[in-house]
DNA sequence: TTATAGTACGTCAACGTTGACGTACAGAGG
DNA sequence: CCTCTGTACGTCAACGTTGACGTACTATAA
């Protein structure tokens, strides 16, 4: 079930003992094939994990690639593909864009994606299943680099991009912690999502800093989504009416515990202070400017486009994990306790 | 100036007598090539508007195409891509990104994208400058479909995808009117955006069926952002005390419009009504959940695709402008007048 | 029976580019 | 004068696929 280099027709070809082009009109429904024979072919790619070389095939003239010009991508993800995509376009490189589709995901897909030959190198941002990408990347020798991966960390010689989660939190806590609050409460995200957790580690450890026992009932779960976000600081606000902070392991979460405060009557940075991870776009423009952590997102895309390249072409990167400095801004959601 | 069909190695080795070699040479800065050679070179390059072909070098093992899986991308623009990118696989297509970035572009850029050969069809999703985009895919006789353009309405056999915006707000005008609303406010996007002249349109529709007077006072200017509708929500609320309802152009500035209502001490749906457009996927979780008018956008992805691809293989197709209908999502921030 | 049509293949060349290798010529050195 | 070296090219084949065309064989009709 392995296969080294890719398969092409002729290897096709020689399993099912016809000729390239009976391979062809197979994989094209062409007519003239016998039944019996088909069925032989079809055995032999899917022995072989045939795909068909798709810029074979566009110089031929067929071929299936569309570009797509867009604006836009204020979240997260479509920040760190802005970047990407500027710094493929200085390294004189093309992307070809997968959106992953929530809950399901074919591996067929990929398979297909990787096997057409069309693609060189693969960069995955913030992907679900990315073990399955990774081992056909593996296998065809392809390189890549992971941005912002979910699940736990993979061996050190797989090339990532990432950011300081803990210590960006741990920051945001401490800069709470002086200016006097001390019953902070913090909405995590999904226990499975590596940074998730180390968010979750940077807010113990400053608490600890200052010798603050941990309080299991001032964290809350959520899901990276602003009504989480919204719902969780509810729980949270009754739980703990003498609450003075929030932290939230992502902007959209803060977004949300902010309306939770205004909603039950109070300030946002006066009588509850909220940071948030990530500084979208939207976080300077929320009411009052939010507070958060900054992770670099363009850079990010760009420096794992850089880390690609470097992988493409041959060069001897500096480091194959790289990970970039979260800095705390500070803007007007956060109040000082007298 | 003009190049009927994608000029080759060959035609620019015709062209300054030397082998396609040498051109080969120059363009991959290789050495053995003198610098008459060269200069004479470059010249019948830029002359013939010569642009490497993708595929071929693909083939030939040296290319520059990368693999990108993404999940995110919430915003508007995001949602269209996501659409595209599940239509673009089921057909079997690839899709190659290009972000456009805010402000200057390099004509340069598009002509490499498009001149290189590896595109067969090009979608165009809110471009800025989609007459130089769309000129070029004339000259190489590439097959197009246009998103939600900026700028005026093109000739009518350019293939569009657009909604039915001008009766997107009517109805959500005539929805607040039949609530009671009598005051009501609108902001409008940039006015030389296509679609924001169509919304303001449908709004001035709405008042003048129930005969109330079009007054350019209850109408301001944002730019399709979060902090302009904060802004300008302000300056209604001054101007107007008695205002209770606001109509924004897209979701973005119905949130700042909400957000301006909350903090001036209000409430929204039961003070002033808010009504955005669009639906994207945060409208339903923000608090109130946004009443909005909701734009088809998967769909939209999906059926641009569609009709791409129609050209593409050959397919009439049914009609090269389809507009989708929008629908009045009725969430809680709306309320009705006593 | 033989001509005829249809089916199921195979052969070949071409898409555009570039790596490997070959050649012609100028100038240097003996 | 001739050999040698270096530069500036040109030639050729191959990457993987498919359209155009050719061929062998079988079933049917005359």
């Amino acid at each position: 079930m392995q296969r080294k280099s890719r398969a092409t027709i002729t290897d096709v070809a020689h399993l099912a003992q016809v000729s390239p082009k009976s391979i062809s009109r197979v994989i094209n429904g062409e007519p003239g094939v016998s039944e019996e024979t088909r069925q032989r072919i079809l055995k032999a790619i899917s022995e072989l994990g045939y795909v068909a070389n798709t810029a074979a095939r566009r110089l031929r003239g067929v071929s299936k690639v569309i570009g797509l010009v867009v604006s836009g991508f204020e979240d997260y993800a479509g920040q760190v593909v802005r970047g990407m995509s500027q710094a493929a376009q200085h390294f004189g490189y093309n992307l070809v864009l997968y959106v992953q589709h929530s809950g399901e995901q074919d591996p067929a897909t990929y398979q297909e994606l990787i096997g057409s030959g069309l693609i060189s190198g693969m960069l995955m941002v913030i992907p679900y299943d990315y073990e399955i990408l990774l081992a056909l990347c593996e296998e065809y020798e392809i390189p890549y680099v992971l941005l912002d991966y979910e699940g736990s960390v993979p061996d050190e010689n797989v090339p990532t991009v990432t950011v300081t989660n803990r210590k960006g939190t741990l920051e945001a806590v401490r800069y709470l912690l002086a200016l006097g609050h001390r019953k902070i409460g913090f909405i995590t995200a999904q226990m499975s999502i590596a940074s998730a957790v180390e968010r979750l580690q940077g807010y113990r450890d400053a608490l600890s800093e200052v010798g603050i026992d941990y309080d299991p009932l001032l964290v809350v779960e959520g899901d990276f989504s602003q009504t989480a976000g919204f719902e969780q600081t509810r729980v949270l606000m009754k739980r703990h009416p003498n609450m003075t902070a929030v932290v939230a392991s992502d902007d959209l979460m803060a977004l949300g515990a902010m309306d939770a405060i205004k909603d039950a009557g109070l300030r946002v940075g006066e009588d509850i202070s909220v940071i948030g991870f990530d500084d979208i776009p939207m976080a300077a423009t929320m009411h009052p400017p939010l507070t958060t952590v900054r992770q670099p997102m363009l850079e990010m895309g760009k420096a794992a486009v850089k880390m690609l390249v470097d992988q493409l072409e041959g060069h001897s990167l500096m480091s194959n994990q790289q990970e970039f400095a979260t800095e705390l801004v500070i803007r007007q959601s956060v109040g000082k306790i007298p």
